[in-house]
DNA sequence: GCTAAATTTGCAAACGTTTGCAAATTTAGC
DNA sequence: GCTAAATTTGCAAACGTTTGCAAATTTAGC
């Protein structure tokens, strides 16, 4: 049995609903009634019980993720930065998994809806998936993906940009065929960045010299096959954008396997700057926004919507930085 | 306002307790009422309120997990097992991170019994974690650390066989000058990992060549100067038994920037498999035990100790296995 | 169609809190 | 020490469920 209000009311002889006043510091008088209260609370081990207080108060502590997979690092990287922001504010994350899947995504819509959470932040399965979010009433944001859905507030890089600068830059090294390897599923963050390929390849006057592949899977050996046909296309592209760093990592594969060296014969730009891509084995040439911004904003807009749920929809669009490194 | 069971009441015209039990599927009988009230509950899109419901029932639907760090593979890689197999069976996971501090950890404990939470599956900070962890009123579970602490069910490797194998490995590899490179921070499964090196070691006759070395710490580029260091040593190290993956890829770049080929000139096995150590440019060799069965165990003990409270601590050994690959 | 057994029903209380209200107490100012 | 203002107090209701109990209803078996 673990020790309530009522047990710190009895001991102390005073009204139930006093001892919650003073627990919460509604009764701002310094006095040693409140201070022989708190006293008691503590030497009880009181723990005020969240779920009693949830159901009146109607204020939640807990936020809802749902994103495709924790266990892999662009996904955790992203919780972990809103999680520590979230509970620097206070607020806990509950946290599930789609697996890439559109159903789990519901079912776990379904699930932090019914856990009551103030809100939800989704880095989607992809483009359908705002049909699986029309009409909640808590605040929902957008991770990462923008959407052409009015009622979703998101928050997301400017990728088309980011890409065009990233295609310059290759150009700048001296690449002059080029290619951009995204994946068989398209979504908008995929097709924005090869929009800005094709569109800076435009603008340098390459767009012959523009080439679009898709790999099979995001995962190892995803682009390892498509990239080792690409390396025998005459002319053989010598710089790659490629749609993430996971892709990224069997297209060097690719490249090596096909005798050529990364970051001389074939330049390689790719994006999220995954923990790893920085190990010296990797040195992946990488854009990224900062991602304590994504998990920062992603919760402020909860907070916002949560504030003014007939608020104008938000769409921040944070800056990202290129690190440079090995491959590019 | 979200429909509640009073609103199906009013609309089928019984009373809400009967609605209750409908839903819960108290009412055995198949009938057209128990249909009818089941149909107005979809119509009006009723979702049960787990909050209150919880108020009432005391069963909590929620079970915590305390780890260092989402963002780690290692951790997130044994979340994701955890929240798989957990949400099969009904429940939902609401991770903290202690970002390897003990004053976080005894917060994150905190914040989840607060959120009356089924029980908790820690991955502690260190050995003196279990101090946090004593008399709790609900389940708990170690996992990945064992604990002498007679109150705490864990879940474990076998550490010392694991490494005693993975030693005999690089001897039977051809190996004769051996080190164990272990963390400055220690705790039971980097001791047991030394531990278990000695012991074969020490049975092959080859104690003398037993080299045990810390690392300053376990990201990039924690082990990179120790290894170089152990490089110039006479006679040179040719087989690196190597705490964690982690710890490994620094391990690696010290071994490459000494002109040494790993793989050939030294052999290195590691820990953890985590997925990109199965990356072409990593390659490495690595032991860990299925993360799966990590998981399932650590949900079934608290599942058990929320059924029997007293009943004996349970410490689970699950089997490793090593993966090899080129570094070793 | 009767009887006994099985099932369902509604009432009321409960879970542990917060909070509006009116009454009681304390404080500040003189 | 009085008065007015400010604060605190306890009561009771509420949040949305579940559940024990006794009464009511349905079912099964003949």
């Amino acid at each position: 049995m673990s020790v309530t209000i009522k047990d710190i009311a009895k001991v102390c002889d005073v009204s139930y609903s006093t001892v919650s006043r003073v627990l919460n510091g509604k009764n701002v008088r310094q006095n040693a009634k409140n201070d022989w209260i708190l006293a008691t609370a503590k030497a009880l081990g009181y723990k005020p019980h969240n779920i009693a207080r949830q159901l009146v108060t109607k204020e939640s502590d807990t936020i809802g993720m749902i994103i495709p997979d924790v266990s892999n690092s662009h996904y955790s990287e992203i919780t972990k930065s809103v999680q520590d922001y979230a509970n620097w504010l206070g607020y806990q994350v509950l946290i599930s998994n789609t697996d890439w899947d559109l159903v789990k995504e519901s079912t776990a819509r379904d699930s932090l809806l019914t856990k009551n959470v103030a809100g939800i932040i989704v880095m989607p399965v992809c483009d359908r998936s705002h049909l699986i979010f029309r009409s909640l009433d808590v605040p929902l944001v957008f991770l990462g993906t923008r959407t052409e859905e009015k009622h979703i507030d998101y928050v997301v890089m400017d990728n088309i940009q980011a890409t065009m600068d990233a295609t310059e830059y290759l150009i700048g090294r001296g690449c002059r065929t080029l290619a951009y390897i995204g994946r068989k599923i398209s979504n908008y963050s995929s097709r924005d960045r090869m929009e800005g390929f094709l569109r800076a390849m435009k603008e340098h006057g390459l767009s012959r010299e523009a080439i679009v592949a898709s790999a099979d899977s995001l995962e190892f050996p995803g682009g390892y096959a498509e990239t080792k046909r690409l390396l025998t296309q005459v002319p053989r592209p010598d710089g790659l954008i490629v749609f993430n760093d996971q892709l990224a990592f069997s297209v060097m594969a690719g490249i090596i396997s096909c005798g050529y060296a990364v970051g001389r014969d074939v330049l390689v730009v790719s994006f999220d700057d995954l923990q790893i891509s920085a190990l010296p084995q990797i040195s992946l040439t990488t854009i990224t926004p900062s991602k304590e911004e994504l998990g920062r904003v992603a919760v402020d807009l909860i907070l916002r919507r949560q504030k003014e749920p007939e608020a104008e929809r938000k769409a921040v669009i944070v800056s990202s930085k290129m690190v440079k490194r090995a491959t590019g």
